[in-house]
RNA sequence: GGCGCGUUCGUCUAGUGGUUAGGACACAGCCCUCUCAAGGCUGGUGCACGGGUUCGACUCCCGUACGCGCUGCCA
């Protein structure tokens, strides 16, 4: 069941999860699962001024969110850590010593810097193939800073040794960086893991994302009502595909299809308009259970007085799917459970422009209280009955019923919503609907 | 500047010497329809450029351009 793969993500925490950190997570936890191997979360906290523990937090949140579980690490515990690299101070010690033996590390100004052979190294990458770099011209990296501090690049290599890393998978960003680690493998004696460097995520313009672009941080999503697993999904189609035309996957699918050769060298930008689209498809399609439950957060926080049933469960069947994003559902649903629903002045406007209008409701008022079985098929008969004995269209009561049954022009089908919203209470809306209007 | 990587519709991609260059998002129009969606149908837009190699290049090679990355005592 446990495999020798290990691969690890290493985040700084300096801000929130990014969805570019999020997909290499993602590519990475998806290695782990297809192979049965080992996923290390692993904090990259050596730069103390920029790091925070809120941002620890953030990490630990976005992945969850998205479903990508750890095997080892920060949180989950094992037996190679401690998992912070702040806490990791004796083990770099052990392993600047061996360098220092070697003769491999100077002193320049305090800091302490590795001197690199010069010798051309060939990097072969599981996704970009094999590449050499000319090394001879290349300055000494630094890996220690004069207040003790160490450098990413060492502490890097020396954990994914210690860790036991057997796959570093990781942006594209790193592939010019990954001769100075090869480098300090061979000057600690030990064999580099193999290397898969995946594309960035850029900007629709092809400009690098950064914190502050729009949709960067995997927090706006679960703000914006976007279900984790459509986001996730998405994040997989960047830099992969099952070469199908196929977009929404199951997760567990992706697991079984995913391979790091099949991971594109393209940089991709990140287009919010298909992951909208796919959102929408994954609410269309989801179970109600599963809509529930991730609409209940958004139904709280908006202050709707609805408990979790039967009741809640026929509301949301009725708008799940009409629904783009789970934070519309408290709009889209509050009119049933609020007896002082907004009237949305547009709505009025339109459907009430004329008199008449008013006139019309009344008469399906009383038409209405005819209905002896209140369903959905009686009510349309009904309405449609109505209409044709005044030569009108269905459309000329549709429109004023929705609008005072819902204040709002726009939902669900009418019959089904003024079933579900029962005769007497559909009738006092519409009897209360000229006063409101006028008000 | 040096080094590395990349370049198929606006975007994500399929395509590995011979295809009417396929799909999806977005966009436009039509159909369906109680609104809005969803769904169905139709449409336009693409192989960066220049040289080779070859009977034949989107596919292979070289160059140019452009983009991105690295070139930190950031990660």
């Amino acid at each position: 069941m446990s495999s020798d793969i290990r691969v690890r993500f290493a985040p700084s925490p300096t801000g929130f999860l990014h969805v570019g950190g999020a997909r290499t997570a993602l590519f990475n936890w998806l290695y782990a699962r297809k192979h049965g191997g080992t996923l290390v979360l692993r904090i990259e906290d050596t730069d103390k001024n920029r790091n925070t523990t809120e941002a620890v937090g953030a990490i630990y949140e976005g992945l969850r969110w998205l479903g990508l579980n750890w095997d080892e690490g920060a949180e989950a515990g094992g037996d190679l850590g401690p998992y912070f690299q702040s806490e990791r101070n004796a083990i770099y010690e052990k392993h600047l010593a061996v360098l220092e033996e070697k003769g491999a590390v100077y002193e320049d100004d305090g800091s302490i810097r590795f001197r690199s052979p010069r010798k051309p190294v060939v990097v072969n990458d599981l996704v970009c193939g094999s590449i050499e770099f000319d090394r001879s011209g290349e300055p000494d990296m630094t890996i220690r800073r004069p207040d003790g501090s160490w450098i990413f690049h060492f502490v890097n290599v020396v954990d994914d040794l210690e860790m036991k890393i057997s796959h570093v998978i990781r942006g594209e960003d790193h592939l010019s960086n990954t001769p100075k680690h090869i480098e300090l493998y061979e000057a600690l004696g030990a064999r580099p893991p193999s290397f898969a460097h995946i594309p960035l995520i850029l900007n629709r313009d092809g400009s690098k994302m950064s914190k502050r672009d729009e949709g960067a941080s995997i927090a706006s999503y679960v703000e914006q009502g976007y279900a984790p697993e459509a986001v996730r999904n998405y994040l997989c189609l960047l830099g992969w595909s099952p070469k199908d035309n196929r977009e929404k996957l199951d997760i567990d699918e992706v697991i079984q299809l995913f391979d790091l050769d099949k991971v594109n060298r393209r940089n991709a930008a990140f287009d919010i308009d298909k992951c909208f689209w796919l959102n929408g498809q994954y609410l269309l399609q989801m179970p109600i259970e599963r809509f529930e439950e991730l609409s209940l957060p958004y139904i709280q926080k908006a202050g709707i007085a609805v408990e979790s049933g039967d009741r809640l469960r026929g509301a949301l069947t009725m708008v799940k799917e009409k629904v783009k994003h789970l934070s519309d559902v408290p709009d889209w649903i509050r009119y049933f459970f609020e007896e002082d629903y907004a009237f949305d002045p547009d709505s009025v406007a339109k459907v009430f422009a004329e008199p008449v209008a008013l006139e019309r409701l009344a008469q399906l008022a009383e038409k209405f209280e005819t209905i002896e079985a209140w369903t959905s098929e009686n009510i349309e008969q009904a309405l449609k009955q109505l209409a044709t004995d005044n030569g009108l269209k269905v459309k000329d009561y549709v429109h004023a019923a929705r609008v005072a049954a819902s204040g709002r022009s726009v939902g669900p089908s009418l019959y089904h919503m003024l079933e579900y919203l029962g005769k007497d209470e559909v009738l006092k809306r519409f009897r209360a609907t000229p006063a409101r209007i006028a008000a």
